[in-house]
DNA sequence: CGCTCTCCTCTTTTT
DNA sequence: GAGGAGAGCG
């Protein structure tokens, strides 16, 4: 309650705000509950406003989540609803545990806990198997993953004799899941899309696919939205026992909502009684980053129009960042059309400028990046509260060398999933063999797998066999082992195979799964597969084998994991130690950080040139947004960078700073001319200043001599005077990155020779082993610093203190 | 059947 | 530049 003279509980410490909603608020009477202190009038007026259709406005760092959860916390504390009467669905795990958790801290630890809290797909499953049989499937289906979505469609494309090189599954895939974003059935695909595929069989293909997944009795991510909206169309009484349990629906995150889940969700949420239309959306239209993957904005936009009657409350006031980060990041996404249009502001003092740097190449922006996280650092910030965010994870390795170099501990976040790293899937399909002999794609996965003598010949005739007699494959395996079909050798080893794949069958039920599982793994020949492997990342597989074996034990049984392993693809949490974090700016999404780098904003990288071919205006508002993201994760330093060289697919090419970089208000930024550099200090004012901009202060007229003859910036020219006119071309990039890199190497010599203490404990000719390089032999040592000849990886300069003796 | 070489492609990513 | 996939050779 806003107003100062409330009677309020002892104890309760909130801090009174101004506000205008008192009277509505205190409609709700009686004491005011602990959960609701603290709040300000607008996340109050959200979670309070509990009947009807809602949707919340939340910009970034405004409490979304808090909203989120205290909005379930006040529909349970005032009896609204039993918490199994509660629909909440977020987008990833991550998120639902989250606010799992804050719930339970709310209300105390709730008996069951919120059953129907969870992802969209999780929900899904958890639905289509209770009806399974309604849309054609078993109760037990599986999964698939992308993988097996790919392989499955290469399957099916090469039965219908079509050229894969021509027409590559991964395309196929994309489209099928494009069309299941929208819901759309093999019968609903438009004509013109489906004649976008091998000329015009695409529908077919997409029928076919799904007459396999049938038949696998399996379905894809794709398949647990559209199957159980399918489900709720054509089983009304189905669809009216759920609207009738979910008295409340919320929804987070609404803006990347697709519209498959937009017609799920108003499947669920339009109950035929005003008291079953209780829903709630949160999200944020200048935070959709989700567009290329399906997300619908115009579904946020769209909102009041679609649920009529529906009230809009907006967070505005931030809680997150300094006075310029936000008036940086307002301005700028205030060049995007077509948003509901929000304000955040914020109490917080302006605090530092946002900060533009400009390098010669990605190299020396690296090298700027590296150099300020070190200084911040030495000052006393924590490395835990410093984030780099790239557009592309491309951009990754140059800054992550760097970060070795310097010894600067960091984590990267998101990049390949434990899951689906080669041998954990190779482990999975092993175990899915053994919990389900049936499932063909995994069968498929491991017959060769280590190398055994079962190669394409073996696997045709399985083929062949098991689709005449329409069984699996393992079974067609069990029958063919008996006949002559197959060549005395790979029918011994088959033999062998399925002997064992029946021995740990029937292990299942005396063993422990981790136990199970390290029989398996170790009786297959897998681990060996591994231990023989001299390569650097062998190491790393062995480990990554032992902690899936240890997660393993965490759950009840084989079938519990595997389910949760198709749906959450993730494992352990990561360490939030001393570390940087590095990460696309999609990862960072829903994080905050005290520091954040944004490096290479340039054009073609950011705005991603291909996300303005392929989308046009639409596709560079979406890149702006990405850009808003990046800004507001910063609660008190964001410093951006650009490269006027940097590398693309192998190849150097002239960049011209982002137009992002000019919409910044410069009451906001700060310029930094990066000494001792090759960089051209400042950015010009490009291109980009369209009439009625306001011109920059930092305009270099070299610039546009220099893009005049063909130079992306005055690159060659600038700064050592005469040789501009060395002319575009390979040339000139070479020879001013290669001078950039003779002054970089100087300055890291002064770096790493500061840092050394004493000298190192390794010499020349010692073994050792570095994490990302493998194996190796040491052949030069200066101070901390080693010269090593990496077995694999060749001639490298580490610190010693990233590598083991071995 | 398996290994090696060459060619091709190449955002963003959750479930 | 680097990884993945396919072709071709041993």
């Amino acid at each position: 309650m806003p107003s100062p003279d409330h009677r309020s509980d002892p104890g309760l410490a909130h801090t009174p705000r101004p506000g205008g909603i008192a009277a509505r608020a205190k409609a709700h009477a009686g004491p005011e509950p602990g959960y609701l202190g603290g709040l300000n009038a607008e996340q109050r007026l959200a979670v309070e406003t509990t009947e009807g259709p809602v949707l919340v406005l939340a910009g970034a760092g405004t409490g979304k989540t808090r909203v989120l959860t205290t909005r379930i916390a006040h529909i349970l504390a005032t009896g609204r609803a039993q918490p199994s009467q509660i629909l909440a669905v977020t987008f990833t795990n991550k998120a639902a545990r989250e606010m799992k958790e804050r719930v339970a801290h709310l209300v105390g630890a709730v008996a069951e806990g919120m059953p129907w809290l969870g992802t969209f797909h999780s929900i899904g499953t958890r639905i289509l198997r209770r009806h399974a049989e309604l849309v054609g499937l078993k109760s037990n289906f599986t999964i698939l993953d992308t993988d097996d979505q790919i392989r499955l469609m290469k399957q099916v494309i090469a039965a219908e004799n079509i050229d894969e090189k021509r027409w590559p599954a991964r395309q196929l895939a994309g489209l099928i899941d494009s069309w299941k974003n929208r819901a759309l059935g093999p019968d609903q695909v438009l004509p013109g899309e489906a004649q976008a595929f091998a000329n015009g069989r695409g529908g077919e293909l997409y029928r076919l696919y799904q007459e396999r997944l049938k038949t696998l009795n399996a379905a894809d991510f794709g398949d647990l939205l559209v199957e159980a909206i399918r489900l709720f169309r054509e089983n009304a009484d189905v669809l009216e026992l759920y609207q009738r349990r979910f008295r409340y629906v919320l929804v987070d995150e609404y803006q990347d909502t697709n519209v498959a889940q937009y017609l799920w969700l108003r499947l669920l949420a339009q109950g035929r009684e005003p008291g079953q239309r209780n829903l709630a959306c949160v999200g944020d239209d200048d935070q959709s980053i989700y567009g290329w993957r399906g997300a619908e904005v115009d579904n946020i936009l769209r909102f009041e129009h679609d649920f009529p009657g529906a009230r809009v409350v907006r967070l505005e006031r931030n809680y997150r960042s300094t006075g310029h980060i936000l008036t940086a990041a307002s301005a700028l996404i205030a060049h995007n059309q077509g948003r509901l249009g929000k304000t955040l502001r914020t109490e917080d003092v302006a605090g530092e400028p946002v900060t533009i740097t400009g390098a010669w190449d990605s190299e020396e922006e690296a090298r700027l990046v590296g150099e300020e996280i070190e200084a911040l650092h030495v000052k006393g910030h924590s490395l835990a509260e410093m984030a780099i965010l790239v557009r592309i994870s491309a951009q990754m390795r140059e800054l992550e060398d760097r970060l070795v170099q310097l010894g600067v501990p960091y984590r990267v976040i998101g990049g390949p999933r434990f899951y689906e790293r080669m041998e954990i899937r190779d482990a999975l399909a092993y175990l899915r063999c053994v919990a389900s002999p049936a499932d063909d794609l995994a069968f498929e996965r491991i017959l060769n797998t280590p190398k055994r003598g079962l190669g394409d010949a073996t696997v045709q005739v399985l083929h062949a066999h098991a689709r005449a007699a329409r069984i699996p494959l393992m079974e067609a395996a069990r029958y063919l082992v008996e006949t002559e079909e197959l060549k005395p050798k790979p029918r011994g080893t088959l033999r062998e195979l399925l002997t064992a794949f029946g021995r740990w069958s029937g292990l299942m039920d005396t063993l422990r799964q981790g136990e199970l599982a390290e029989i398996v793994l170790e009786e297959s020949g897998y681990t060996d597969m591994w231990q023989r492997d001299r390569s650097a990342e062998a190491a790393g597989r062995l480990e990554n084998l032992k902690e899936l074996v240890r997660s393993l034990e965490e759950f009840p049984d084989l079938q519990a994991f595997l389910e949760h392993v198709s749906l959450v693809m993730e494992i352990g949490d990561g360490d939030t130690n001393e570390r940087v974090s590095l990460m696309t700016l999609h990862a960072a999404k829903g994080l905050e950080f005290e520091t954040v780098f944004l490096p290479g904003w340039e054009e073609g990288l950011f705005p991603n040139q291909r996300a303005l071919d392929e989308s046009g205006r639409a596709g560079l508002e979406e890149e702006r947004r990405l850009a808003h993201v990046g800004l507001t994760r910063a609660r008190r330093r964001a410093r951006i960078y650009f490269a006027s060289n940097r590398r693309i697919h192998g190849m150097w090419n002239a960049t011209v700073p982002s137009r992002f970089i000019d919409e910044l208000p410069e009451s906001a930024v700060e310029v930094i001319d990066a000494p001792a550099s090759y960089s051209y200090g400042g950015y010009g004012a490009s291109r980009f200043d369209t009439v009625g901009q306001t011109p920059s202060s930092y305009a270099t007229p070299g610039w546009q001599r220099a893009q005049a003859r063909g130079f992306g910036s005055p690159g060659g020219g600038f700064g050592r005077g005469g040789t501009g006119g060395g002319g575009p071309g390979h040339g000139g990039f070479d020879r001013g990155a290669g001078q950039a890199r003779r002054r970089g190497g100087t300055v890291i010599e002064g770096e790493l020779v500061a840092k050394s203490t004493g000298s190192s404990a390794f010499s020349n000719g010692d073994r050792v082993f570095h994490q990302k390089f493998g194996p190796g032999a040491v052949v030069a040592v200066d101070g901390n610093k080693l010269t090593v000849d990496f077995d694999k990886a060749g001639r490298k300069m580490v610190l010693d203190s990233f590598v083991t003796r071995g």
